[in-house]
RNA sequence: AGACCUAUGGUGUAAUUGGCAACACAGCUGGUUUUGGUCCAGUCGUUCUAGGUUCGAGUCCUAGUAGGUCUACCA
């Protein structure tokens, strides 16, 4: 066998000792376990990724499991969603999905098990009483007055609890551990609950439904994974995780914790995020200022750069809290790879051309994308009257680095001819209505034998050629990083009024023909777009994925 | 308060397992550029505290401090 490859974080380091041990005979297996009752986020993908990564590194496999024992709140809905998020990340599970639910029946076995082996007993105990019995924190609980019942007796109840003799809340299955353990969770931690409702997936095959805790380390030993990854705040439920196997006496899956991962700006709990899509504070859970998935698509974030954020902000056992530079750069970095380069006019105003012939429309030829000759180029039409930036003229600029429009400026127009500020015109209230040039007939981009020097360049578009364009310029969610880190105030405080402001704006024609959703695009100058799904033939709509990094101090 | 986990620049993660604390992002300077983008160069700044072991400690030991997790018939 080659060596391994070397470990770059302390789960890896494992694996490796694992591997060189012999242990399961180099057999490396991981799972993700999501339970179908909500959207996949970034929190999400960052575990998604560590649990196949790893794999996918080590020359292991990636079981995708659905944790669905819970029939209240479960729905095939979700499962939809969550295979079509993950493959969309760029993953892809072994088999088939599994589901928890295919394997009650053996769970049911597992249980009877326990009962027989004296581990564990049915509860007549309401669940107020069982919270009581439970103690307290660095107080013993107190045992049962059912803990004591015989196995054939409990064999009997439990059997009885599954054929639906009892209502629900009447029994339950409790392991038989030690009522004064230090770990709450192993002081006779409830196993099995009865529902009387309808599964997602079984239907009314069963009334009787396990918990998380004899749910999740059985599925993981049948399915005999090795690593089962998951966050911190599972640690303690390892030590009943290893109690259960051990009693049980079924593989050992070892279960290994990492500190989750928090982005500023990002909400991830789901009681909130449903409040924000309830509330109407935003669209939906695909809403572009969401983290979830859904959402990080629609704004345009590629799965490489979620998938290239998520392995390298590291694997760690300490809290940490991502700033949203680094997505923002991740982002970044693949779409100037891969991101066309097109024209759109956010804020226009006209732009006359005076010198230039009335009437005359030359076709000009732009790179679509100068870091890339293999990207090709497209056309664009330009003629006397242009429309440019507003923000890219001033009747009296300050500072000498200016390098933009105002009244004796030089400025190329990319892909076209270098102009020369005359002047402008204005209306009563000193709103710029007009911005008169000429343009240096010689300096065509391409063949400039003028000898001019213009320091800045410009995007445009030509006034009758332009379409319109809806765009949506998406800001953060929140006026606060960490919305919810503040003890005397709600998150919803803290969201931003302006995080979507909805503008038309004048782009070159070549957008017009865009019809359908999730095309990326570098609006020269002013940022990466998406195209949005509610894009119409006649009618594209586009969203700001992230603004271009500026150096300049000049405005805003 | 019991038990468990964690502590390295502004943020995050490393450090050949006891041997010159590094990488990325952010910040700041400058250069290139037909995007004030990209790219390139430079720069800023770090081992929670106190003891101890050792020739040598971010790493090992002791004590403290700070933060986190745990008392659902949720996962």
């Amino acid at each position: 066998m080659s060596t391994p490859p070397a470990p770059t974080n302390f789960i890896e380091e494992i694996i490796v000792e694992d591997l060189e041990s012999g242990k399961h005979g180099g057999r490396i297996h991981t799972r993700f376990p999501p339970e179908p009752n909500g959207y996949l986020h970034i929190g999400h993908a960052k575990a998604i990724t560590i649990s196949f990564e790893m794999a996918k590194k080590y020359g292991g496999r990636t079981n995708l499991r659905m944790d669905d024992t819970n029939p209240t709140t479960e729905e095939t809905h979700y499962v939809d969603m969550i295979k079509n998020d993950i493959k969309w990340l760029g993953y892809e599970w072994e088999d088939e999905v599994l589901y928890t639910s295919d394997y009650f029946p053996q769970l049911y076995a597992f249980a009877q098990d326990l009962i027989r082996k004296g581990y564990a007993y049915v509860d007549d105990s309401t669940a107020e009483e069982i919270a009581e019995q439970k103690g307290d924190i660095g107080v013993p609980g107190t045992n049962s007055p059912y803990r004591d019942r015989s196995p054939e007796e409990n064999l009997a109840l439990f059997e009885g609890m599954k054929n639906g003799d009892f209502p629900d809340g009447s029994k339950v299955l409790r392991a038989k551990i030690d009522m004064a353990h230090p770990n709450l969770l192993l002081r006779d931690p409830v196993l099995y609950r009865i529902k009387h409702e309808a599964h997602h997936r079984t239907g009314d095959e069963w009334c009787i439904y396990p918990l998380y805790d004899f749910a999740h380390g059985q599925s993981d030993s049948i399915e005999k994974i090795t690593h089962s990854l998951c966050s911190l705040e599972f640690r303690h439920h390892r030590d009943l995780y290893n109690w259960l196997i051990e009693k049980l006496e079924i593989f050992p899956s070892r279960q290994i914790e990492f500190a989750r991962m928090n982005v500023d700006y990002f909400i991830t709990s789901k009681r909130r995020l449903k409040l924000l899509v309830d509330q109407g504070v935003v669209t939906g859970w695909d809403d572009p200022r969401l983290g979830t998935l859904a959402g990080m698509r629609r704004k345009g974030y590629p799965a490489e750069a979620i998938r290239n954020f998520c392995v390298d902000t590291g694997v760690a056992k300490r809290d940490n809290q991502q700033e949203f530079d680094l997505l923002e750069f991740k982002v970044r970095e693949i779409l100037n790879r891969d991101a066309h380069r097109y024209m759109a006019v956010l804020d226009p105003v006209k732009l006359v051309i005076e010198n230039y012939p009335q009437g005359q429309v030359e076709t000009l030829t732009i790179d679509n994308n100068p870091g890339d000759e293999t990207a090709g180029t497209h056309e664009m039409p330009f003629s006397r009257e242009l429309l440019v930036e507003r923000e890219d003229f001033s009747k009296e600029p300050q500072g000498r680095k200016y390098y933009r429009l105002a009244p004796g400026k030089d400025v190329r127009l990319k892909g076209g001819y270098i102009v020369h500020c005359l002047g402008h015109e204005e209306d009563a209230d000193g709103k710029v209505t007009q911005i008169n040039c000429t343009y240096y007939p010689d300096s065509k981009s391409g063949e400039d034998t003028s000898g001019v020097k213009a320091k800045g360049t410009l995007h445009w578009v030509s006034a009758e050629h332009a379409v319109d364009i809806e765009v949506r310029q998406y800001d953060k969610l929140f006026t606060d990083p960490q919305p919810m880190n503040h003890e005397d105030k709600d998150f919803m405080e803290f969201i931003n009024p302006d995080s979507l402001v909805t503008i038309t704006a004048k782009g070159e024609p070549a957008l017009g023909e865009i019809s359908e959703g999730g095309q990326h695009f570098q609006f020269l100058r002013k940022g990466y777009y998406v195209s949005d799904p509610d894009s119409k033939p006649g009618h594209p709509v586009f969203n700001l994925t992230v603004g271009l990094k500026s150096s300049w101090k000049g405005k805003k």
